[in-house]
DNA sequence: TCTGGGGTCCTAGGACCC
DNA sequence: TCTGGGGTCCTAGGACCC
């Protein structure tokens, strides 16, 4: 069996240039929310020594000497490119797992030694690149973990060999292991790393040695799975089905700081009406419910709170959320606190209407149909077009600012490009 | 002045049970 | 003086990923 990994080259990078021709060839930087970080970089953008999550204030002079070019993250552009180029793999492949929102693992056919994959991945890349303008890295291996640790080598091989890596045959992987460092492996953090080091383990070829027995001892069942992935042993194969939910959170930094209790309560139920959203939109339930505010870390004695509680019956009501979380709003504020980001999480989720009753509970006979309603009324005419008095009204300060996004170029019929 | 967001999995330890 | 053994379940926190 052949397992494969396709990623795609600097994706939200990638993905601005299609419709932004202007941007080609020049040092792109794509923003993490609230335009703070550096999230993506074009390859002009990593030669200029911009590092990934890099603080961009802190480099504003060289975004002005060099004229990098920024964007605000587009979700709605990645997410629909995503889609697009997972179509192309899925012509490639019964098997398909997206993996993230860059990544797939697909399951290539079988042939003896897997003999004819780098061949298939190849004309795969050209059909992405051909179909949807992404442009692809390709690794292959006997196992997932291999797959992956082939596609970080094809990213640092691609002017060599063009974008794939196969990893089947045992000598390439004593080679190219020997010289890859092991905090490069997929799963081994920078603690994990830390923990190896003084054991003389700093390359793959010296974790890829371990005895499993000795690598569950060293570090969890985790780090001995690995171990034996990289030996070409499968300890874990692809979901095609996703599995369900298990927990949600929406958590954002503000715009600007909260320092009022009126404001950090309608940001904090502006989290929780999405959050109850999302889990609507899956036909789940919650049956945990946390809220967080705190204040920056990079300043000193920030105010730090949180809240839990659980929900019985387990529910995705606005209005049972949104109250919880108002009232442990209320106890968490610290008068004179500046905050900066706060957040709502929603967890131990289950399909609806498959758990037990709440004997004590009343239970509102029309919320299916009002819930239906306000879902239909948003999804038809924009998110927020109903909501919750609780959450306010237009546009506010702590909202998150997103100063440089590009239009929705591919899924809003308004912003649709126009040939000249 | 300005520093992202959203997930999963695993383990240790406490509470509780028989 | 001497005070069992073996489970499950839950939670908090850590580690990792993109």
């Amino acid at each position: 069996m052949t397992h494969g990994i396709v990623d795609v080259a600097n994706f939200y990078v990638s993905a601005e240039r299609l419709f932004d021709p202007s941007l080609r060839g020049v040092p792109v930087i794509v923003l993490s929310n609230n335009d703070g970080c550096a999230v993506a970089r074009s390859e002009e953008a990593k030669a200029l020594h911009v590092r990934m999550g890099e603080p961009v204030f802190k480099i504003r002079d060289r975004i002005k000497r060099h004229g990098i070019q920024l964007r605000s993250s587009n979700y709605e552009l990645y997410a629909d490119l995503n889609r697009r180029f997972n179509a192309v793999i899925a012509e490639h492949s019964d098997t398909v797992e997206i993996y993230s929102i860059d990544e797939s693992f697909y399951r290539a056919p079988t042939l003896p030694n897997g003999l004819g994959d780098v061949d298939a991945a190849h004309t795969l890349r050209e059909d992405i690149l051909r179909q949807v303008g992404l442009p692809t890295r390709i690794g292959l291996g006997p196992t997932r973990t291999l797959s992956k640790v082939a596609n970080a080598l094809a990213k640092a091989t691609e002017k060599v060999w063009g974008g794939v890596v196969d990893l089947h045959d045992t000598e390439l992987r004593r080679r190219l292991f020997e010289r890859w460092p092991v905090g490069e492996v997929w799963g081994i953090g920078s603690t994990v790393e830390a923990r190896l080091r003084p054991l003389g383990i700093r390359t793959t070829a010296d974790l890829a040695a371990m005895p499993p027995a000795v690598a569950r001892d060293v570090g969890t069942v985790v780090l001995e799975r690995l171990v034996r992935e990289l030996g070409g042993i499968e300890c874990a194969d692809f979901k095609v089905e996703p599995d369900a939910l298990k927990a949600t959170a929406v958590t954002r930094q503000f715009g600007e700081p909260v320092k009022t209790l009126d404001e950090l309560r309608e940001a904090m139920a502006r989290r929780a009406a999405r959050a109850a959203e999302k889990i609507r939109a899956q036909g789940l339930v919650a049956s945990r419910l946390i809220a967080f505010a705190h204040g920056s870390r990079y300043r000193p004695n920030p105010p730090s709170a949180s809240r839990s509680a659980r929900l019985s019956p387990p529910s995705n009501d606005p209005r049972v959320i949104l109250r919880i979380v108002g009232q442990m709003t209320e106890a968490m504020f610290q008068p004179g606190g500046v905050y900066t980001k706060c957040g709502v999480l929603l967890e131990d989720l289950t399909p609806q209407g498959r758990g037990q009753a709440d004997l004590f509970a009343t239970v509102d006979p029309r919320a299916p149909a009002l819930l239906a309603a306000m879902d239909g009324l948003n999804s038809r005419f924009g998110r927020n077009t109903i909501t919750l008095a609780v959450q306010g009204y237009g546009t506010k300060s702590f909202d998150t600012k997103r100063s440089q996004k590009s239009p929705a170029w591919t899924t809003r019929i308004s912003e649709i490009p126009i040939a000249r």
